[in-house]
DNA sequence: AATGAATGAGTGTTCATTCAT
DNA sequence: TATGAATGAACACTCATTCAT
């Protein structure tokens, strides 16, 4: 069953007024014209809402991209931690559901990470270091799957240490490009890009 | 022997005053900040020229980042389109030429390569016709090499249609990461690099 | 006694803030440089605000002149319809009504009626249209009252079609030369126009 | 026969290179978007020459706007002074020759006339000075022929002093409404304009 | 007489943010 | 929580003008 929910279900009502409205519009706009290209106002009028009033729930812009990118990093960690520990022991399998969770998280919020991609490169502070850290445990999960299907002789690469960043790239990448219209479903990609990562890893045939 | 040279090669004194001290500062403060973040103060400043005077040189911000844009992208498709054409018949090696200069020209103009890839998408009209077509044509040429090798027996990917995108993806990828200090030589990283290609493809080996 | 009061009397107190020391003073700066030779700056001084605030009320600074003409515009009709309301039936009771009325006008907006003559050029789009309309429903008033005394034999003019127009003409004038210290009273200013508009219309004696 | 030549007859060769085409040039500038509203740019633009070229004949925009205003008033009040004397000696023949030749040249330089009667307030210093001068001996071949022609008893108006500028006034008028596609020729609006302005001073038929 | 490069001041407008209510 | 008014700094861009050639 294919979750083809129009909606973005990560940016739901927070009970706190309008600060769901509030996020949506903000990653509505930073995704559409990048964070320094999108103004409060802009974001105020897709909140439907006062520019003044944005300032009762969220005290700067970089705030609104600090608590967006917080949430992409920490649900899509979450999601894939969540795959992992469900699929067993063999390496390829983890891979295999680290991966399928990621191109889903990916096609479902695909705005949200598309904007957690390109504008990470503007939070600072301690802002950037939570996101940061999210993002490079994320990816360390990738790396000690790898490290371990090195080990166990299923994965051949001779180049592991580089092998996570690139298969994180290739899920990322996805947010640039896809349609929703496009030619495979959530679950054909998943699978394609299961099937590109275990390729990158040299992946011996069980 | 890896050239290493710290300064970029591509924006070289065009015979036209400051238009190439204008472009290089251009791309640092696109580069440093983003498009939007960036302001043609910065520019000026890099420039070592008044504020004004861009603008007998590049009338619109926006031309600024479309020339930078265009060069690097036919640059791009120069330097593979003729790697290729000196790489014999056999489609592994085509590919294999293809990724090296690829890899080369991004780390040759990393900050370009990233401006490339991250603010095109502000580009409009005309200018983004034009470098989106060049970008095309960039991603045609591993298209119609992965095709031939398909065709050949040479590579084995179920997905022959998405494997350029994604070659292209983690040569691209190349600019956000890289660093001239770091492991591997320019060389090594080419080499590396094709050899993910091959394994994405799926290749036989002979 | 004429009321020669120093103030403009039109552009009072709209319960807005600042909205009418603004118009105030984007009149004050037209009036003394024009149009394209004032700044929002000068209307800031003025108005003693800042320049941002400006556009808390104007959008555009087209849009100052715009809110400016369609006052002077309206108000002027306004004034003329009703003075010739109350005029009774002759024509050329209306035309002197209609006369001392708009005399009356211009002399106690001055720098109003001044900016309105020759700063509507620079008026585009549906705010053109909507002040044009105006000063048209302005000159149709003084074309049916001559076209009334044409026929009832009142007006001898050979050029009935025209002469609405020069005593618009006549009328609006006065605002380039007027000033408060000069020879004639409001009152005798509207007697010596009301007489010339009658010339001009070659009006028989009764 | 009526003279429609299409071009200004003005601003002829000067044998001073590009300076008629400048003249032209800003003079159509001037007329298009007011004297501020329009650039230097945009005179070197129309004059088909380098903006800093413009310098070389005109040391200052101001220049440009004085030179054109002296030539229109000199030239007006040159033919007004001619049709003057060879008008005979009684007043009313005076005043049509005045008034038909001032329209004469408002209709034949419509845009230069528009020009003088809505930028002069922009003239400053000694050019101002100047131009003031030669509209005011205009203005005074007017109050000349209307002082001689109520001293013979021609014209019965009570407003001699303020006659003058209203005639004036209405020729100058016609350079802001006038189009060559209208329906009187330049001789029938010469005639319908002696006729208001004898109707003005109250002229008696003879 | 003519040009292209250069400049400093200024243009209208928008920015993120604050404040009083 | 919500608003409209307010602000100073900054924005992209244009201005009239100058200078070296």
């Amino acid at each position: 069953m294919t979750d083809r929910s129009p909606a973005p279900t990560l940016l739901r009502d927070t009970g706190r007024g309008n600060e769901a409205a509030i996020l949506n519009a903000a990653l509505a706009a930073f995704g559409e014209k990048g964070f320094h290209g999108a103004s409060m106002r802009d974001v105020a009028r897709g909140a439907a809402t006062s520019l003044s009033n944005l300032y009762n729930y969220f005290p700067a812009k970089s705030d609104l991209l600090a608590a967006l990118l917080r949430m992409a990093n920490d649900e899509l960690l979450r999601r894939i931690e969540t795959a992992v520990d469900g699929a067993g022991r063999r390496a390829a399998a983890r891979l295999r559901a680290a991966v399928v969770a990621h191109v889903g998280f990916v096609v479902e919020h695909q705005v949200l990470s598309l904007v957690a991609l390109s504008e990470i490169r503007y939070l600072t502070g301690a802002a950037r270091t939570r996101v940061v850290a999210a993002r490079d445990s994320t990816q360390g999960i990738y790396e000690e799957i790898v490290a371990a299907g090195v080990a166990s002789g299923e994965f051949g690469t001779p180049y592991p240490d580089d092998a996570a960043r690139n298969i994180v790239s290739l899920c990322s990448a996805i947010s640039t490009w896809y349609r929703a219209d496009g030619r495979l479903s959530t679950e054909e990609l998943g699978e394609q890009h299961a099937r590109y990562a275990l390729a990158l890893l040299e992946a011996r045939l069980p």
